[in-house]
DNA sequence: TGTTAGCACTCTTTTAAATCGAGTGCTAAC
DNA sequence: GTTAGCACTCGATTTAAAAGAGTGCTAACA
């Protein structure tokens, strides 16, 4: 059997239906629906070979037809107008200046949160590639240092060094010209533990409050940025019944989105491909407890090559002309918008 | 008609047996509850006091009795016992060194959430009468300098501050002299307005890039920290049909937690009484959506005063007694954590 | 006078049965 | 290849009946 034009048509209708309603569709409906001036007997052939084809199910005898994992995946590839949709309210409130990135994003996941009436999230930009601009190592009482760590873009991050004897004014700024001189320019990618020994070499390091410091610093620097992620309307998920019927999963949803706990697998994927935007269709997407749900992510870029993601988690009967649409012009969206802040 | 022994009684086994089931409590069932040895038609007519007094309410006729907010507070005054819980679990999990005071407090509030299977927040500790320990002005390029301020407990503050020209090392060394002499051991309060000019006068400020500066590093000390409240299991709300029979409600509830907006209402009072632990029910607390909901919440101090809010909102048949245990020793056990953490 | 047994009454919940109705598959005719 | 028609299926809705929980009131009892 193949997926002819006609075919197509139809599974297309019928998606488009079950997206609106979320109820199963059946050939009465479709053939009215449609401009092809088909029965709903034809229609019931046709609707046949698409089940049998693994396009769509009947979830019981005598119902209509709902699409299948597959139907979607064919329905997302396939047939998406990719129409850029007016985001007039979302840049009128985007363009209000907000001072710090933090603000942005909480602002940005919450507009597209109320937009799509979808779970949304997104992350802050990595920065594990920006370059390192500066390092400044303090005293603040004898068994505390302090390093402020800034990278490209300002980003900025601290670390409270506990140290075992007290360093003198005149190590620290050798301390200090030392580790400007030899990793400002660098990403952190780049500082690799050689250099590490390097550097302590350098320092002529016999003492092990040096060693010590210099330890530290490495750690501060190469620690993971632990990945922040914003999200919003969680509770959207109450308003779809094939996701909340079951408040076990509904709650364990819902937890995951208040902890921020393992959205992040949600997200690694989408960095690699070359694709800006990527639609997981139920099980395409890894995360427990996520089986019955669709997720669409779009990556975005700000100035200096930093980059996060968006994402939006709904239930598989989830309207993804308009998500795609508006992931699409938010992501193009963001970098603008961001110059304009800093 | 008064309130006597036997009829606190009464309404403590009624309140008792509602928190347990959550269904209307009948007379045969409190005469069997209770070692009164009362029959039901005696309960009977105790109850049709109480109910006079406003004490219970009947959902319909032929209904069992519900406790009202008034029975609850009548119950929550006076006959709570204050005994103080085991929290074996909750003391090993913390015991494990936890680096951050964040993670602390992550871990604490989802802890809390599991053992009492309520919604449960905590803030940050406040730091805003902390001292000041030292301040840093450093250059990152021409256009912006790096403010960071060290407070008392080794919190940490940042802030890039923009300026119109550049300024020389000089300056700059003279500046952060004349800012740590002037300002370090006071707390962010005792720094006024008049502090400011004075500051301005004596750095000559004739430049306008370093009263610039100065107004910048000045609003950096004085910017409200912002209130970083952490929540754990606002999915539990789903677990009570009284909150989440709504859904449009129980919604809204979730997403206060989720977005952490809206909660320091909850909090605000909670500090000032001389009430280490407080519980609001029903309509007593002032947050919309959370008519239907007792909240509970104790103030915690670290040491040097910084002081913070544990809180837990659940349906009105809550759990008061177990409740209020478990904050108690939390709030007591949480100092004894934070120092062994630091 | 306080307590209790008993009973009629009320109202919700549960259960069962009946009916409805959307949708199908199949057949036969166009 | 398309369509009308029809018997059939099976969940959903409606309806009715029964069950159950609990009350208020009265009258009897200690």
């Amino acid at each position: 059997m193949e997926m002819d034009e006609r075919k197509a048509t139809i599974l297309q209708a019928i998606i488009r239906n079950y997206l609106e309603t979320g109820e199963p569709v059946g050939s009465r409906t479709i053939s009215k629906y449609t401009d092809l001036n088909l029965s709903s007997a034809t229609i019931r052939n046709e609707m046949a070979d698409l089940e049998e084809m693994g396009y769509i199910i009947q979830p019981h005898t005598s119902a209509g037809r709902i699409p299948s994992d597959k139907g979607y995946r064919f329905y997302v590839d396939t047939m998406m107008e990719a129409k850029d949709r007016e985001i007039s309210e979302m840049k009128k409130v985007l363009m209000e200046r907000q001072d710090k990135l933090e603000d942005m994003l909480k602002g940005v996941v919450k507009l597209l949160a109320k937009d799509t009436q979808y779970a949304s999230l997104i992350t802050a930009p990595s920065v594990s590639r920006n370059k390192l601009k500066f390092i400044q190592l303090s005293r603040i009482d004898d068994e505390h240092l302090l390093t402020v760590i800034v990278k490209e873009g300002n980003v900025i991050k601290n670390k409270v060094v506990d140290i075992t004897e007290p360093v003198n004014e005149e190590t620290l700024l050798k301390l200090n010209l030392m580790l400007n001189t030899q990793l400002s320019g660098m990403t952190m990618d780049e500082i690799s533990l050689s250099m590490i020994t390097g550097l302590k070499a350098q320092a002529g390091s016999h003492s092990g409050v040096i060693s010590e410091v210099i330890d530290a610093v490495a750690e501060a620097i190469s620690a993971e940025e632990d990945l922040k992620v914003y999200t919003s309307g969680a509770n959207n998920i109450l308003k779809y019944p094939e996701l909340s019927d079951n408040s076990e999963k509904a709650g364990h949803l819902i937890n995951t989105f208040e902890e921020r706990e393992g959205l992040e697998e949600l997200i690694i994927g989408g960095e690699d491909g070359d694709e800006a935007i990527k639609v997981y269709i139920g099980s395409e997407n890894k995360v427990s407890g996520m089986e019955d749900c669709s997720v669409v992510t779009a990556t975005y870029e700000l100035e200096g090559g930093m980059k996060g993601t968006i994402g939006i988690v709904g239930p598989k009967r989830m309207d993804y002309d308009k998500v795609v649409g508006t992931l699409k012009s938010l992501r193009s969206g963001l970098d603008d918008l961001y110059k304009k802040d800093n």
